[in-house]
DNA sequence: AGCCTTCGGAGGTCG
DNA sequence: TCCGAAGGCT
């Protein structure tokens, strides 16, 4: 165990580099403590160092510390950081993700919690298969009430912290939501499941309602420290309030101090349920003595800088920040006008390749970036036509893919047959037999004996009973098969008995769901011998002392002959009872890892590709050149989402993270015509364009290609479209607002998407634009006349609304 | 039970 | 346009 030695400490290598505003929050007095932490201003380096300074100057011991994130990414980052500065063992600190740490909580005090040692943990598939079955069983009407939105609600209402009975329900709609949820929860309940959310409430509700168990905590962790603060929900807010001290007098009289790190202007999730607002309420709430803005950036030219800046400065709610660099202007930030979106594809596939071949980057330091993931398409297809290898972030991971999830419910299966969720999966799968018919008739036996379907197995007459007998009693064999055996050995044996790679091995294209299988093997092989579970195995309440849990008050007096806790874990130790020291198995560790841990998105890694991700997968992320593409009004920002201001300063947001992921190049581009669910979209291109400073721009004119040759311009009186009402709502504009003087080319004011008037043809939408000056034309497609070229000259076409 | 057709919907996403 | 889900047909 590490022992705080100030005297013989080595001075300061630890806060060597660091700038003024960083050694101060890393050196921060006690208290609470915001730190707005601007993009590429070495928030992990601060949140790091200031644990490890408060560990060598004797402030907190490693049981002390409580350091919550987000993604698993970024708890290991963390924890990599952290043992390469000090030489501490890392097991004694809480560091983790919100729903890991929760996990542990409910584990280790599962009585209190009301819930089984082993739960098991839905994922969001399996969330709404349970929900899909109970609506079939309560026959409720899933046109008026369609499952994903129950889903979503109940999600919802855990994350405000709400149970059923808090929901505020005043029509006969939102009671028979309330009542669903209700009976959701009671389905979970006898299955031993948690959801994601049930996963947070539940261990939220432990806290509140166990003074012991609070208290234990809140005198345990001294320093509480939470990363990406910006994107906590209500209820991880109200969770932090519990872990940090109880309220008197309106007031927090808190034990140990948190400190919150976030940046506002990146706060990207409220579609999610994230809310800013918890920035300020925190401020207030627990009365923080220290805000200190980290706005020195080390990560971008000042151009590209000057551009976040710009365009995050027309938000109105900002706590106000403004990023700066030391490093020079660079390279100005490209802007490139494309006729189409495969003409967008091609020219940034030319640009890489010239970074590439003339430039010298990296090809794995080039990402492409883009709103929605329809977009990936065409970039996708440009690559690979050109040969650039490249790699696409999201989709499925690894944990998520139909035969794994197959295989774990299997596992599941083993360790706790009332799983109905994974009963359901597995049970005629390989087929065996057992349709719809059956499985009604087995679900409507389970449901007037208040039991679980595998109890109710008996209960089938015939030859459908026999059939599942037969599978029940398969998972039971295996059970008694797998007795001591490793985890490896479990489920190798289970994909043996169970006939999945057999079933995989007949089918067309099974040959990769063998082979994922086979990797399933591996990753538990990795799981048990590497860190994942070495570290997880440190669930263990350990008091700020080190000590175990055992001689502190929770569980005094409880069993005295519980294990000694604080001996050193054997690997295979896993997350143990607070109460009786009892452990978790490896199995049900490991089915907790993939569900906490649903693997990697990406990809083929490791090779020199092209990164290419939608903006959200960019957060925290960074490129030594950035592509942005689809700047166009609808697309960026989203239609969905342009219509209110809370919306559009999200999608502002969005874009100030999208620039500030490069370091050294930039480039944006727009289309003026896009391929979009099977239709030709002309779009106007984006605001944003005019809220970036001019001069740090160089738009790029466009070869004469015979399409959209007239210079872009990046002034004023671009029309804003598809936001505004309609899928072509244009503003109306006159020819002179439009087209500023100073460009000679774009003196007709008109452009592709525009909406024109005809005196002859009626309404119509400019497809494409020619020539210049008295040479110019206009295609124009009219719905009642088809589409015409026309001679700006002679045909008097006014921009319309 | 498995294949085929039809229909609807189409934004971003971590645990 | 393209994808998945759901329902019908063999």
């Amino acid at each position: 165990m590490y022992s705080p030695d100030p005297l013989s400490a080595p001075a300061a290598p630890l806060l060597q580099g660091l700038n003024p505003e960083q050694l101060a929050a890393v050196t921060l007095p006690s208290g609470h403590a915001l730190i707005l932490a601007g993009a590429g201003s070495g928030k992990t380096r601060v949140l790091t160092t200031r644990i490890a300074w408060l560990l060598q100057n004797g402030h907190a011991t490693p049981g002390g510390i409580l350091a919550v994130t987000f993604t698993n990414k970024a708890a290991k980052e963390m924890v990599a950081r952290l043992t390469a500065m000090l030489p501490v063992n890392v097991r004694g600190m809480w560091i983790g993700t919100f729903h890991g740490l929760c996990n542990r909580l409910l584990r280790a005090h599962h009585k209190a919690a009301n819930l089984p040692q082993a739960f098991q943990i839905l994922d969001t598939q399996d969330q709404l298969s349970a929900i899909k079955r109970l609506c079939k069983q309560f026959n409720v009407d899933e046109e008026r009430f369609p499952p994903k939105q129950l889903a979503y609600f109940i999600a919802n209402c855990k994350e405000e912290g709400l149970r059923p009975r808090d929901v505020p329900a005043h029509d006969a709609d939102s009671r028979k939501k309330v009542e669903i949820y209700a009976l959701y929860e009671a389905q979970c309940q006898r299955e031993g499941v948690v959801d994601f959310g049930e996963l947070m409430l539940r261990s939220y509700e432990l806290l509140r309602d166990h003074d012991p168990i609070r208290a234990h905590y809140q005198r345990r962790f001294r320093h509480i420290l939470v990363d990406e603060f910006q994107d906590t929900n209500r209820l991880q807010y109200l969770w932090l309030k519990q872990m940090a001290g109880d309220e008197a007098e309106g007031r927090l009289q808190s034990h140990g101090c948190v400190m919150a790190v976030g940046d506002d202007d990146q706060s990207i999730y409220a579609f999610r349920g994230a809310r800013v607002g918890n920035m300020a309420d925190f401020v207030r709430e627990f009365a923080v003595q220290h805000q200190i803005k980290l706005e020195q950036n080390y990560r971008s030219y000042s151009n590209i800088l000057d551009s976040a800046n710009h365009l995050i400065s027309h938000n109105s709610r900002r706590l106000g920040k403004n990023l700066r660099t030391t490093q020079g202007a660079g390279e100005p930030v490209r802007v490139y006008e494309a006729a189409t979106d495969l003409a967008e594809a091609q020219w940034m596939v030319d640009e890489i390749r010239q970074l590439v071949k003339n430039d010298g980057f990296a090809r794995k330091e080039i990402a492409v970036l883009y709103r929605s993931n329809a977009q990936s398409r065409v970039i996708e297809s440009q690559l690979f036509n050109a040969s650039v290898p490249y790699r696409v972030y999201g989709g499925l991971r690894f944990f998520e893919r139909a035969e794994i999830k197959h295989a774990l419910a299997y596992l599941r299966l083993l360790e706790n047959p009332h799983d109905d969720t994974s009963f359901l999966r597995v049970v005629n799968f390989p087929p065996r037999g057992i349709g719809a018919r059956t499985l009604e008739v087995l679900q409507d036996a389970a449901r007037q004996a208040g039991c679980s379907l595998h109890d109710a197995v008996s209960a089938v007459p015939g030859k459908a009973g026999a059939n599942l007998g037969a599978f029940v009693a398969l998972v039971d064999v295996l059970r008694e098969q797998t007795q001591g055996l490793s985890l490896r050995g479990i489920i190798e044996q289970m994909l043996e008995s169970s006939g999945l790679v057999e079933h995989f091995r007949t089918e067309k294209e099974g040959a990769d769901r063998i082979e994922n299988l086979q990797e399933l093997v591996n990753a538990a092989e990795s799981f048990v011998t590497q860190e994942g579970f070495g570290r997880d195995a440190v669930a263990l309440p350990l008091d700020e002392h080190g000590q175990s849990l055992t001689q502190s008050p929770v569980s005094q007096g409880l069993d005295p002959d519980a294990p000694r806790l604080d001996e050193p874990l054997r690997p295979t130790a896993g997350i143990i009872d607070a109460d009786t020291g009892e452990t978790l198995s490896p199995l049900v560790a490991f089915l907790t890892h993939a569900a906490l841990e649903a693997g990697d998105n990406q990809a083929q890694a490791g090779q020199d590709a092209v990164q290419l991700m939608t903006v959200h997968a960019s957060k925290g992320l960074e490129f030594d050149a950035v592509f942005i593409g689809g700047l166009e009004e609808g697309l960026f920002p989203h239609d969905n989402a342009s219509s209110d201001r809370d919306g559009l300063e999200e999608e502002r947001r969005l874009m100030y993270v999208a620039i500030t992921r490069a370091r050294q190049r930039l480039y944006l581009s727009h289309a003026q015509t896009r391929l979009l669910h099977g239709q030709t979209r002309y779009n106007v291109k984006s605001r944003f364009f005019d809220e970036l400073p001019e001069e740090a721009l160089k738009w790029i004119t466009p070869k004469q290609q015979g399409f959209g040759s007239f210079a872009p311009n990046s002034g004023a009186g671009s029309a804003y479209g598809a936001s505004a009402g309609g899928r072509f709502g244009f503003k109306s504009e006159t020819f002179a607002s439009a087209s500023p003087a100073s460009s000679k080319a774009t003196s007709h004011g008109l452009r592709a998407g525009l909406a024109v008037f005809h005196t002859k043809f009626g309404e119509g939408k400019v497809l494409a634009i020619e020539g210049q000056g008295d040479d110019a034309r206009a295609q124009v497609h009219f719905p009642r006349h088809g589409t015409k070229w026309l001679a700006l000259s002679v045909a008097k076409l006014t921009v319309v609304e």
